[in-house]
DNA sequence: CGTGTCTTTGAGGCAACTCAACACTCGTGG
DNA sequence: CCACGAGTGTTGAGTTGCCTCAAAGACACG
Protein backbone atom coordinates (compact mmCIF):
# COMPACT_ATOMS: atom_id res chain seq x y z
CA UNK A 1 0.00 0.00 0.00
CA UNK A 2 1.28 3.41 -1.16
CA UNK A 3 -1.30 5.66 0.52
CA UNK A 4 -0.56 6.96 3.71
CA UNK A 5 2.73 8.77 4.05
CA UNK A 6 1.34 10.77 7.12
CA UNK A 7 2.20 14.74 7.53
CA UNK A 8 4.82 16.99 6.86
CA UNK A 9 7.52 19.34 7.57
CA UNK A 10 5.84 22.70 8.46
CA UNK A 11 9.17 25.11 7.92
CA UNK A 12 8.46 28.66 9.86
CA UNK A 13 9.17 30.07 6.28
CA UNK A 14 11.97 32.75 6.27
CA UNK A 15 12.81 34.19 3.42
CA UNK A 16 14.32 31.15 1.69
CA UNK A 17 12.73 30.54 -1.82
CA UNK A 18 11.72 34.17 -2.68
CA UNK A 19 8.72 35.75 -1.09
CA UNK A 20 5.38 36.25 -1.70
CA UNK A 21 6.02 39.25 -4.47
CA UNK A 22 7.46 36.67 -6.96
CA UNK A 23 5.05 33.78 -6.00
CA UNK A 24 3.06 32.19 -8.84
CA UNK A 25 -0.05 32.36 -7.67
CA UNK A 26 -0.07 36.22 -6.19
CA UNK A 27 -2.62 37.51 -8.24
CA UNK A 28 -4.70 34.51 -8.26
CA UNK A 29 -4.69 33.14 -4.63
CA UNK A 30 -6.10 34.65 -1.50
CA UNK A 31 -3.55 37.24 -0.90
CA UNK A 32 -4.32 38.51 -4.48
CA UNK A 33 -6.63 40.77 -1.94
CA UNK A 34 -3.62 42.04 -0.43
CA UNK A 35 -1.64 44.92 -1.95
CA UNK A 36 2.40 44.10 -1.76
CA UNK A 37 3.11 46.44 1.00
CA UNK A 38 0.07 44.29 2.61
CA UNK A 39 1.38 40.78 2.10
CA UNK A 40 4.16 41.05 4.20
CA UNK A 41 1.73 40.56 7.22
CA UNK A 42 0.59 37.73 5.74
CA UNK A 43 4.09 36.61 5.49
CA UNK A 44 4.81 37.03 8.65
CA UNK A 45 2.48 34.66 10.25
CA UNK A 46 2.77 31.98 7.21
CA UNK A 47 4.54 28.67 7.28
CA UNK A 48 5.48 26.57 4.09
CA UNK A 49 4.35 22.86 3.77
CA UNK A 50 5.88 20.40 1.13
CA UNK A 51 4.02 17.37 0.38
CA UNK A 52 4.72 14.09 -1.34
CA UNK A 53 2.54 12.47 -3.25
CA UNK A 54 -0.71 10.64 -1.37
CA UNK A 55 0.59 12.26 1.93
CA UNK A 56 -2.38 13.38 3.80
CA UNK A 57 -2.50 17.24 5.27
CA UNK A 58 -5.42 17.14 7.08
CA UNK A 59 -8.02 14.64 7.97
CA UNK A 60 -11.83 14.69 8.46
CA UNK A 61 -12.56 15.32 11.90
CA UNK A 62 -9.13 16.82 13.27
CA UNK A 63 -9.08 20.01 14.38
CA UNK A 64 -8.77 22.97 12.23
CA UNK A 65 -6.11 24.84 13.55
CA UNK A 66 -4.39 26.16 10.54
CA UNK A 67 -6.06 26.99 6.95
CA UNK A 68 -3.54 26.79 3.72
CA UNK A 69 -3.33 28.17 0.17
CA UNK A 70 -2.42 25.37 -2.83
CA UNK A 71 0.92 27.54 -4.44
CA UNK A 72 2.10 24.12 -6.46
CA UNK A 73 1.03 20.85 -6.99
CA UNK A 74 -3.11 19.46 -6.46
CA UNK A 75 -4.84 18.09 -3.55
CA UNK A 76 -7.57 15.65 -3.59
CA UNK A 77 -10.93 16.64 -0.88
CA UNK A 78 -12.21 13.81 0.13
CA UNK A 79 -14.90 11.95 2.37
CA UNK A 80 -14.94 8.66 2.98
CA UNK A 81 -17.98 6.00 4.24
CA UNK A 82 -16.91 3.63 7.16
CA UNK A 83 -17.32 0.82 4.55
CA UNK A 84 -14.50 2.32 2.50
CA UNK A 85 -16.29 4.17 -0.08
CA UNK A 86 -14.92 7.13 -1.04
CA UNK A 87 -16.64 10.11 -2.34
CA UNK A 88 -13.98 13.06 -3.53
CA UNK A 89 -16.01 16.60 -3.16
CA UNK A 90 -12.96 18.43 -5.67
CA UNK A 91 -9.50 19.14 -6.11
CA UNK A 92 -7.45 21.92 -5.43
CA UNK A 93 -5.32 23.87 -8.06
CA UNK A 94 -2.30 25.99 -7.60
CA UNK A 95 -4.09 29.41 -5.97
CA UNK A 96 -7.12 27.36 -4.41
CA UNK A 97 -7.94 28.03 -0.73
CA UNK A 98 -7.94 24.62 1.82
CA UNK A 99 -10.12 26.00 4.78
CA UNK A 100 -13.03 27.72 3.50
CA UNK A 101 -15.57 26.40 6.06
CA UNK A 102 -14.77 27.94 9.57
CA UNK A 103 -15.92 24.96 11.60
CA UNK A 104 -14.26 23.99 14.73
CA UNK A 105 -12.16 20.44 12.60
CA UNK A 106 -11.98 20.18 9.04
CA UNK A 107 -15.12 18.54 7.23
CA UNK A 108 -12.48 17.19 4.31
CA UNK A 109 -9.81 14.89 4.59
CA UNK A 110 -7.03 16.62 1.86
CA UNK A 111 -4.11 14.51 0.49
CA UNK A 112 -1.79 15.60 -2.12
CA UNK A 113 -2.35 14.01 -5.59
CA UNK A 114 1.13 14.92 -6.59
CA UNK A 115 4.16 16.59 -5.03
CA UNK A 116 3.04 19.92 -3.41
CA UNK A 117 3.75 23.00 -1.83
CA UNK A 118 1.36 24.86 0.10
CA UNK A 119 1.25 28.38 2.68
CA UNK A 120 -0.14 27.29 5.95
CA UNK A 121 -2.13 30.48 8.41
CA UNK A 122 -2.79 29.52 12.21
CA UNK A 123 -6.38 30.05 12.16
CA UNK A 124 -6.67 32.55 15.12
CA UNK A 125 -3.85 34.92 13.12
CA UNK A 126 -5.64 34.75 10.21
CA UNK A 127 -9.21 36.07 11.88
CA UNK A 128 -7.17 38.92 13.03
CA UNK A 129 -5.75 39.78 9.70
CA UNK A 130 -9.18 39.16 8.38
CA UNK A 131 -10.55 42.00 10.17
CA UNK A 132 -7.31 43.82 9.76
CA UNK A 133 -7.72 44.01 5.89
CA UNK A 134 -11.80 43.84 5.13
CA UNK A 135 -10.62 42.85 1.61
CA UNK A 136 -9.32 39.75 2.57
CA UNK A 137 -12.26 38.64 4.13
CA UNK A 138 -14.09 39.47 0.64
CA UNK A 139 -12.11 37.34 -0.99
CA UNK A 140 -12.60 34.49 1.18
CA UNK A 141 -16.31 35.16 0.72
CA UNK A 142 -15.72 35.30 -2.73
CA UNK A 143 -13.76 32.23 -2.99
CA UNK A 144 -16.52 30.13 -0.69
CA UNK A 145 -18.57 31.40 -3.71
CA UNK A 146 -16.88 29.49 -6.20
CA UNK A 147 -16.79 27.11 -4.26
CA UNK A 148 -20.07 26.68 -4.08
CA UNK A 149 -20.68 27.22 -7.34
CA UNK A 150 -18.27 24.17 -8.19
CA UNK A 151 -20.73 22.09 -5.89
CA UNK A 152 -23.77 22.64 -7.16
CA UNK A 153 -22.68 21.98 -10.82
CA UNK A 154 -20.79 18.74 -9.56
CA UNK A 155 -24.46 17.82 -7.73
CA UNK A 156 -25.68 17.80 -11.38
CA UNK A 157 -23.17 15.68 -12.87
CA UNK A 158 -23.30 13.10 -10.11
CA UNK A 159 -26.74 12.74 -10.26
CA UNK A 160 -28.07 13.00 -13.84
CA UNK A 161 -25.17 12.35 -15.78
CA UNK A 162 -24.03 8.78 -17.78
CA UNK A 163 -20.44 7.83 -17.10
CA UNK A 164 -19.37 9.17 -20.56
CA UNK A 165 -20.90 12.12 -20.11
CA UNK A 166 -19.33 12.53 -16.23
CA UNK A 167 -16.04 12.00 -17.86
CA UNK A 168 -16.31 14.68 -20.78
CA UNK A 169 -17.32 16.65 -18.04
CA UNK A 170 -14.58 16.53 -16.16
CA UNK A 171 -12.17 17.06 -19.10
CA UNK A 172 -13.93 20.29 -20.25
CA UNK A 173 -13.71 21.49 -16.79
CA UNK A 174 -10.26 20.24 -15.69
CA UNK A 175 -8.64 21.51 -18.89
CA UNK A 176 -11.02 25.35 -18.46
CA UNK A 177 -9.47 25.76 -14.61
CA UNK A 178 -6.41 24.48 -15.59
CA UNK A 179 -5.55 27.24 -17.94
CA UNK A 180 -7.04 29.48 -15.45
CA UNK A 181 -6.17 32.86 -17.31
CA UNK A 182 -4.02 31.47 -20.13
CA UNK A 183 -5.59 30.32 -23.10
CA UNK A 184 -6.96 26.94 -22.81
CA UNK A 185 -4.80 24.41 -24.19
CA UNK A 186 -6.06 21.20 -25.94
CA UNK A 187 -3.62 18.72 -23.85
CA UNK A 188 -5.02 18.07 -20.74
CA UNK A 189 -2.81 16.70 -18.17
CA UNK A 190 -4.51 14.76 -15.77
CA UNK A 191 -2.25 14.47 -12.19
CA UNK A 192 -4.80 12.21 -10.65
CA UNK A 193 -5.38 8.27 -11.67
CA UNK A 194 -8.09 6.67 -13.12
CA UNK A 195 -9.30 5.68 -8.99
CA UNK A 196 -9.33 9.52 -8.12
CA UNK A 197 -11.48 10.14 -11.11
CA UNK A 198 -13.67 7.51 -10.26
CA UNK A 199 -14.07 8.56 -6.83
CA UNK A 200 -14.46 12.05 -7.84
CA UNK A 201 -17.30 11.04 -10.44
CA UNK A 202 -19.00 8.89 -8.58
CA UNK A 203 -18.09 5.42 -10.97
CA UNK A 204 -15.73 2.60 -10.97
CA UNK A 205 -11.96 2.52 -12.13
CA UNK A 206 -13.52 0.11 -14.77
CA UNK A 207 -16.07 2.22 -16.04
CA UNK A 208 -13.77 5.49 -15.80
CA UNK A 209 -11.59 4.12 -18.08
CA UNK A 210 -13.71 2.41 -20.52
CA UNK A 211 -15.63 5.72 -21.03
CA UNK A 212 -11.58 6.88 -21.83
CA UNK A 213 -12.23 4.67 -24.54
CA UNK A 214 -15.38 4.92 -26.20
CA UNK A 215 -14.34 8.62 -26.50
CA UNK A 216 -11.14 7.94 -27.92
CA UNK A 217 -12.49 5.65 -30.21
CA UNK A 218 -15.24 8.08 -31.07
CA UNK A 219 -12.30 10.71 -32.04
CA UNK A 220 -13.23 13.20 -29.66
CA UNK A 221 -10.08 12.80 -27.58
CA UNK A 222 -6.52 11.30 -27.70
CA UNK A 223 -4.15 9.29 -25.62
CA UNK A 224 -1.06 9.83 -25.84
CA UNK A 225 -0.78 8.13 -22.64
CA UNK A 226 -2.56 7.54 -19.47
CA UNK A 227 -2.06 10.93 -17.98
CA UNK A 228 -1.92 13.18 -20.69
CA UNK A 229 -5.50 13.81 -22.86
CA UNK A 230 -5.49 15.73 -26.06
CA UNK A 231 -9.03 17.02 -26.82
CA UNK A 232 -9.74 16.81 -30.43
CA UNK A 233 -13.35 17.69 -30.96
CA UNK A 234 -13.94 20.36 -27.97
CA UNK A 235 -17.49 20.82 -29.62
CA UNK A 236 -18.62 17.65 -29.63
CA UNK A 237 -16.68 16.92 -26.06
CA UNK A 238 -19.15 19.78 -24.80
CA UNK A 239 -22.33 18.27 -26.83
CA UNK A 240 -22.07 15.14 -25.06
CA UNK A 241 -21.11 16.16 -21.77
CA UNK A 242 -24.65 16.95 -22.13
CA UNK A 243 -23.88 21.05 -22.34
CA UNK A 244 -25.32 21.94 -26.03
CA UNK A 245 -28.68 20.11 -27.15
CA UNK A 246 -26.51 19.52 -30.32
CA UNK A 247 -28.71 16.30 -31.71
CA UNK A 248 -25.82 15.38 -34.14
CA UNK A 249 -24.78 11.42 -34.49
CA UNK A 250 -26.29 8.11 -33.40
CA UNK A 251 -24.71 8.23 -29.99
CA UNK A 252 -26.34 7.23 -27.29
CA UNK A 253 -25.28 7.88 -23.86
CA UNK A 254 -27.69 6.36 -21.87
CA UNK A 255 -30.35 7.31 -18.89
CA UNK A 256 -32.06 10.03 -20.60
CA UNK A 257 -35.82 11.60 -20.43
CA UNK B 1 -49.61 19.81 -16.85
CA UNK B 2 -49.95 21.63 -14.11
CA UNK B 3 -46.52 22.87 -13.67
CA UNK B 4 -45.17 26.36 -14.72
CA UNK B 5 -47.29 29.45 -13.52
CA UNK B 6 -45.14 32.09 -13.96
CA UNK B 7 -44.30 34.78 -11.95
CA UNK B 8 -46.54 36.80 -9.60
CA UNK B 9 -47.45 39.80 -7.13
CA UNK B 10 -45.06 41.99 -6.18
CA UNK B 11 -46.56 44.45 -3.59
CA UNK B 12 -44.42 47.02 -2.27
CA UNK B 13 -44.78 45.48 1.75
CA UNK B 14 -47.08 47.80 3.03
CA UNK B 15 -47.24 47.38 7.12
CA UNK B 16 -50.26 45.41 6.17
CA UNK B 17 -49.80 41.88 7.69
CA UNK B 18 -47.65 42.52 10.69
CA UNK B 19 -43.53 43.95 10.18
CA UNK B 20 -40.51 41.91 10.46
CA UNK B 21 -40.20 42.55 14.16
CA UNK B 22 -42.62 39.34 14.54
CA UNK B 23 -41.72 37.90 11.39
CA UNK B 24 -41.50 33.68 12.03
CA UNK B 25 -38.01 33.63 10.82
CA UNK B 26 -36.58 36.73 12.28
CA UNK B 27 -34.12 35.15 13.95
CA UNK B 28 -33.10 32.55 11.80
CA UNK B 29 -32.60 33.99 8.34
CA UNK B 30 -30.69 37.26 7.25
CA UNK B 31 -32.08 39.51 9.13
CA UNK B 32 -30.98 37.84 12.05
CA UNK B 33 -28.40 39.69 11.68
CA UNK B 34 -29.18 42.98 12.41
CA UNK B 35 -30.64 44.86 15.61
CA UNK B 36 -34.46 45.35 15.68
CA UNK B 37 -34.12 49.30 14.80
CA UNK B 38 -31.82 48.30 11.84
CA UNK B 39 -33.96 45.96 10.35
CA UNK B 40 -36.20 49.40 9.42
CA UNK B 41 -33.41 49.52 7.07
CA UNK B 42 -34.02 46.67 5.21
CA UNK B 43 -37.85 46.38 5.12
CA UNK B 44 -37.87 49.86 3.81
CA UNK B 45 -36.53 48.25 0.27
CA UNK B 46 -38.18 45.25 0.81
CA UNK B 47 -40.83 43.73 -1.50
CA UNK B 48 -43.57 40.65 -0.72
CA UNK B 49 -43.63 38.08 -3.02
CA UNK B 50 -46.15 35.48 -3.23
CA UNK B 51 -45.92 32.19 -4.94
CA UNK B 52 -48.22 28.97 -5.89
CA UNK B 53 -47.16 25.56 -5.38
CA UNK B 54 -44.90 25.24 -8.65
CA UNK B 55 -44.78 28.63 -9.47
CA UNK B 56 -41.36 29.99 -10.72
CA UNK B 57 -39.44 32.43 -9.12
CA UNK B 58 -36.44 33.13 -11.35
CA UNK B 59 -34.95 31.01 -14.00
CA UNK B 60 -31.65 29.35 -14.17
CA UNK B 61 -29.86 32.11 -16.71
CA UNK B 62 -32.46 35.17 -15.73
CA UNK B 63 -30.89 38.52 -14.98
CA UNK B 64 -30.17 38.49 -10.89
CA UNK B 65 -32.06 41.90 -10.34
CA UNK B 66 -33.36 40.66 -6.49
CA UNK B 67 -32.48 38.31 -3.90
CA UNK B 68 -35.15 36.88 -1.55
CA UNK B 69 -35.15 35.29 1.61
CA UNK B 70 -37.88 32.54 2.26
CA UNK B 71 -40.52 33.28 4.73
CA UNK B 72 -42.87 30.43 4.78
CA UNK B 73 -43.14 27.43 2.06
CA UNK B 74 -40.62 25.31 0.06
CA UNK B 75 -38.85 26.13 -2.75
CA UNK B 76 -36.40 23.87 -5.29
CA UNK B 77 -33.85 25.00 -6.63
CA UNK B 78 -32.91 23.31 -9.77
CA UNK B 79 -31.12 22.63 -13.32
CA UNK B 80 -32.09 20.94 -16.29
CA UNK B 81 -30.51 19.89 -19.05
CA UNK B 82 -31.46 20.56 -22.91
CA UNK B 83 -32.57 16.91 -22.81
CA UNK B 84 -35.44 17.20 -19.91
CA UNK B 85 -33.19 15.82 -17.27
CA UNK B 86 -33.43 17.64 -13.95
CA UNK B 87 -30.96 18.19 -11.24
CA UNK B 88 -32.34 19.75 -7.94
CA UNK B 89 -29.72 20.61 -6.07
CA UNK B 90 -31.38 21.77 -2.95
CA UNK B 91 -34.57 22.51 -1.47
CA UNK B 92 -35.38 26.11 0.64
CA UNK B 93 -37.05 26.02 3.67
CA UNK B 94 -38.12 29.16 5.85
CA UNK B 95 -35.46 31.00 6.96
CA UNK B 96 -33.09 30.54 3.51
CA UNK B 97 -31.57 32.69 1.10
CA UNK B 98 -31.90 32.56 -2.52
CA UNK B 99 -29.09 34.81 -4.27
CA UNK B 100 -26.29 33.70 -2.44
CA UNK B 101 -23.79 33.76 -5.42
CA UNK B 102 -23.65 37.43 -6.65
CA UNK B 103 -23.07 36.27 -10.55
CA UNK B 104 -24.81 38.65 -13.50
CA UNK B 105 -27.69 35.78 -13.77
CA UNK B 106 -29.27 33.39 -11.58
CA UNK B 107 -27.29 30.00 -11.83
CA UNK B 108 -30.29 28.04 -10.88
CA UNK B 109 -33.65 28.16 -11.33
CA UNK B 110 -36.08 28.39 -8.07
CA UNK B 111 -39.98 26.78 -7.80
CA UNK B 112 -42.05 26.50 -5.26
CA UNK B 113 -42.72 23.34 -4.32
CA UNK B 114 -46.10 25.01 -1.99
CA UNK B 115 -47.61 28.20 -1.45
CA UNK B 116 -44.54 30.44 -0.67
CA UNK B 117 -44.40 33.76 1.00
CA UNK B 118 -40.92 35.43 0.70
CA UNK B 119 -38.67 38.72 0.92
CA UNK B 120 -37.83 39.71 -1.62
CA UNK B 121 -34.69 42.61 -2.78
CA UNK B 122 -33.49 44.84 -5.15
CA UNK B 123 -29.67 44.09 -5.46
CA UNK B 124 -28.14 47.08 -5.67
CA UNK B 125 -30.39 48.61 -2.36
CA UNK B 126 -29.01 45.36 -0.60
CA UNK B 127 -25.32 46.04 -1.74
CA UNK B 128 -25.70 49.29 0.10
CA UNK B 129 -27.14 48.05 3.27
CA UNK B 130 -24.30 45.05 3.45
CA UNK B 131 -21.93 48.02 3.24
CA UNK B 132 -23.83 49.64 5.74
CA UNK B 133 -24.35 46.52 8.11
CA UNK B 134 -21.40 44.64 8.04
CA UNK B 135 -22.59 42.29 10.05
CA UNK B 136 -25.47 42.20 7.04
CA UNK B 137 -22.50 41.10 4.87
CA UNK B 138 -20.80 38.41 7.21
CA UNK B 139 -24.28 37.06 8.30
CA UNK B 140 -24.92 35.88 4.16
CA UNK B 141 -21.28 34.96 4.01
CA UNK B 142 -21.82 32.34 7.30
CA UNK B 143 -25.06 31.32 4.94
CA UNK B 144 -22.71 30.75 1.87
CA UNK B 145 -20.38 28.39 4.11
CA UNK B 146 -23.54 26.14 5.27
CA UNK B 147 -25.11 26.14 1.74
CA UNK B 148 -21.53 24.92 0.61
CA UNK B 149 -21.21 22.52 3.61
CA UNK B 150 -24.51 20.93 2.51
CA UNK B 151 -23.54 20.75 -1.35
CA UNK B 152 -20.74 18.83 -0.26
CA UNK B 153 -22.73 16.48 2.04
CA UNK B 154 -24.48 16.08 -1.29
CA UNK B 155 -21.98 14.90 -3.20
CA UNK B 156 -21.04 11.74 -0.91
CA UNK B 157 -24.76 10.82 -1.15
CA UNK B 158 -24.90 11.30 -5.03
CA UNK B 159 -22.05 9.99 -5.51
CA UNK B 160 -21.47 7.16 -3.48
CA UNK B 161 -24.68 6.00 -1.69
CA UNK B 162 -27.06 3.11 -2.94
CA UNK B 163 -30.39 3.95 -3.18
CA UNK B 164 -32.17 3.08 -0.08
CA UNK B 165 -28.95 5.01 1.79
CA UNK B 166 -29.79 7.96 -0.29
CA UNK B 167 -33.52 8.02 0.75
CA UNK B 168 -32.40 7.36 4.70
CA UNK B 169 -30.37 10.06 4.23
CA UNK B 170 -32.50 12.34 2.75
CA UNK B 171 -35.53 11.46 5.82
CA UNK B 172 -32.79 12.17 8.33
CA UNK B 173 -31.08 15.49 6.77
CA UNK B 174 -34.47 16.73 6.12
CA UNK B 175 -35.88 15.67 9.64
CA UNK B 176 -33.31 17.47 10.92
CA UNK B 177 -33.64 21.09 9.25
CA UNK B 178 -37.31 21.13 9.44
CA UNK B 179 -36.86 20.86 13.21
CA UNK B 180 -34.30 23.97 13.14
CA UNK B 181 -34.05 24.57 16.63
CA UNK B 182 -36.99 22.89 18.10
CA UNK B 183 -36.60 19.56 19.37
CA UNK B 184 -36.63 16.62 16.47
CA UNK B 185 -39.74 15.54 15.90
CA UNK B 186 -40.16 12.01 14.40
CA UNK B 187 -43.12 12.86 12.35
CA UNK B 188 -41.34 14.20 9.66
CA UNK B 189 -43.65 16.13 6.54
CA UNK B 190 -42.40 15.89 2.65
CA UNK B 191 -44.32 18.29 0.98
CA UNK B 192 -42.12 17.62 -2.14
CA UNK B 193 -43.32 14.76 -4.48
CA UNK B 194 -41.31 11.38 -5.34
CA UNK B 195 -40.49 13.40 -8.27
CA UNK B 196 -38.79 16.26 -6.78
CA UNK B 197 -36.91 13.08 -4.37
CA UNK B 198 -35.81 11.37 -7.21
CA UNK B 199 -34.31 14.24 -8.93
CA UNK B 200 -32.81 15.72 -5.94
CA UNK B 201 -31.34 11.92 -5.09
CA UNK B 202 -30.50 11.09 -8.72
CA UNK B 203 -32.79 8.57 -8.60
CA UNK B 204 -36.11 7.60 -10.60
CA UNK B 205 -39.39 7.90 -9.08
CA UNK B 206 -40.09 3.82 -8.89
CA UNK B 207 -36.61 3.39 -7.21
CA UNK B 208 -37.85 6.21 -4.63
CA UNK B 209 -41.02 4.81 -4.52
CA UNK B 210 -39.52 1.31 -3.33
CA UNK B 211 -36.76 2.35 -1.44
CA UNK B 212 -39.36 3.96 0.90
CA UNK B 213 -41.56 0.03 0.70
CA UNK B 214 -37.88 -1.31 1.67
CA UNK B 215 -37.68 0.90 4.82
CA UNK B 216 -41.17 0.48 5.83
CA UNK B 217 -40.97 -3.19 5.69
CA UNK B 218 -37.78 -2.98 7.80
CA UNK B 219 -39.98 -1.40 10.37
CA UNK B 220 -38.07 1.73 9.85
CA UNK B 221 -40.02 3.96 8.57
CA UNK B 222 -43.84 4.43 8.56
CA UNK B 223 -45.57 6.28 6.14
CA UNK B 224 -49.17 6.94 7.39
CA UNK B 225 -49.42 8.65 3.33
CA UNK B 226 -46.95 9.62 0.62
CA UNK B 227 -46.64 13.29 1.92
CA UNK B 228 -46.08 11.92 5.97
CA UNK B 229 -43.22 9.68 7.09
CA UNK B 230 -42.44 8.97 10.84
CA UNK B 231 -39.31 7.62 11.89
CA UNK B 232 -39.42 4.69 13.63
CA UNK B 233 -35.86 3.86 14.23
CA UNK B 234 -33.45 6.60 13.71
CA UNK B 235 -30.13 4.70 14.73
CA UNK B 236 -31.01 2.25 12.12
CA UNK B 237 -32.19 4.46 9.53
CA UNK B 238 -28.34 6.03 10.71
CA UNK B 239 -26.72 2.81 10.11
CA UNK B 240 -28.88 2.67 6.63
CA UNK B 241 -27.73 6.12 5.35
CA UNK B 242 -24.18 5.09 5.74
CA UNK B 243 -23.50 7.71 8.49
CA UNK B 244 -22.22 4.44 11.01
CA UNK B 245 -20.53 1.24 11.15
CA UNK B 246 -22.65 -1.25 12.76
CA UNK B 247 -22.93 -3.98 11.13
CA UNK B 248 -26.16 -5.24 12.52
CA UNK B 249 -28.70 -7.27 10.33
CA UNK B 250 -28.80 -8.68 7.02
CA UNK B 251 -29.33 -5.94 4.83
CA UNK B 252 -27.62 -5.58 2.06
CA UNK B 253 -27.88 -2.30 0.50
CA UNK B 254 -25.60 -2.88 -2.17
CA UNK B 255 -22.62 -1.26 -3.85
CA UNK B 256 -19.87 -1.33 -1.21
CA UNK B 257 -16.05 -2.59 -1.38
C1' DC C 1 15.23 -7.39 -14.43
C1' DG C 2 11.86 -8.40 -10.98
C1' DT C 3 7.98 -6.30 -8.26
C1' DG C 4 4.15 -3.66 -7.37
C1' DT C 5 0.94 -0.24 -8.97
C1' DC C 6 -1.90 1.45 -12.39
C1' DT C 7 -4.59 0.85 -16.51
C1' DT C 8 -7.08 -1.61 -19.76
C1' DT C 9 -10.01 -5.23 -21.48
C1' DG C 10 -13.17 -9.19 -21.09
C1' DA C 11 -17.07 -12.03 -19.17
C1' DG C 12 -21.02 -12.30 -16.35
C1' DG C 13 -24.42 -10.96 -12.73
C1' DC C 14 -27.39 -7.94 -10.57
C1' DA C 15 -29.52 -3.69 -9.59
C1' DA C 16 -31.60 0.37 -11.26
C1' DC C 17 -33.95 1.95 -15.14
C1' DT C 18 -37.75 1.47 -18.68
C1' DC C 19 -42.18 0.33 -19.78
C1' DA C 20 -46.70 -0.74 -18.29
C1' DA C 21 -50.66 -1.24 -15.40
C1' DC C 22 -53.22 -0.18 -11.44
C1' DA C 23 -54.64 2.29 -7.03
C1' DC C 24 -55.49 6.55 -4.96
C1' DT C 25 -56.48 11.50 -4.19
C1' DC C 26 -58.55 15.53 -5.46
C1' DG C 27 -60.77 18.83 -8.14
C1' DT C 28 -64.27 19.71 -11.70
C1' DG C 29 -68.46 19.51 -13.77
C1' DG C 30 -72.43 16.96 -15.21
C1' DC D 1 -74.21 13.42 -5.43
C1' DC D 2 -71.55 10.97 -8.35
C1' DA D 3 -68.92 10.36 -12.65
C1' DC D 4 -64.87 11.73 -14.72
C1' DG D 5 -60.12 12.98 -15.59
C1' DA D 6 -55.64 14.57 -14.37
C1' DG D 7 -51.99 14.06 -11.39
C1' DT D 8 -49.55 11.19 -8.18
C1' DG D 9 -47.87 7.00 -6.03
C1' DT D 10 -47.16 2.05 -5.96
C1' DT D 11 -46.16 -2.36 -7.88
C1' DG D 12 -44.76 -5.75 -11.47
C1' DA D 13 -42.02 -7.59 -15.49
C1' DG D 14 -38.31 -7.18 -18.53
C1' DT D 15 -34.03 -5.04 -20.15
C1' DT D 16 -29.97 -2.47 -20.11
C1' DG D 17 -25.86 -0.93 -18.36
C1' DC D 18 -22.84 -0.45 -14.60
C1' DC D 19 -20.48 -2.96 -11.26
C1' DT D 20 -17.99 -7.21 -9.92
C1' DC D 21 -14.61 -10.39 -10.68
C1' DA D 22 -10.70 -11.78 -13.24
C1' DA D 23 -6.60 -11.44 -15.93
C1' DA D 24 -3.30 -9.48 -18.76
C1' DG D 25 -0.65 -5.47 -20.37
C1' DA D 26 1.92 -1.02 -19.32
C1' DC D 27 4.81 1.49 -16.56
C1' DA D 28 7.79 3.13 -12.74
C1' DC D 29 10.97 2.02 -9.35
C1' DG D 30 14.32 -0.29 -6.88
Amino acid sequence: MSRSATVVAIRPHRKACGACADCEVRRTAVCAALEDDEVVALERIMGSVRLEANAMLVEEGAPRRRVFSLTSGMLRLLTALPDGRRQITGFLLPGDYLGLLDEATHTLTAEAVVPSVLCGFPVPQMQDLMERYPRLRDRLHQMTKAALRQAWDNQLVLGRLAPVEKVSSFLLVLSARQASGRPVSDTVPLAMTRADIADYLGLTVETVSRSFTKLRQQGLIRLPDAHRVEIVDRGALAAVAGMEPQSSGSSTPSTKR
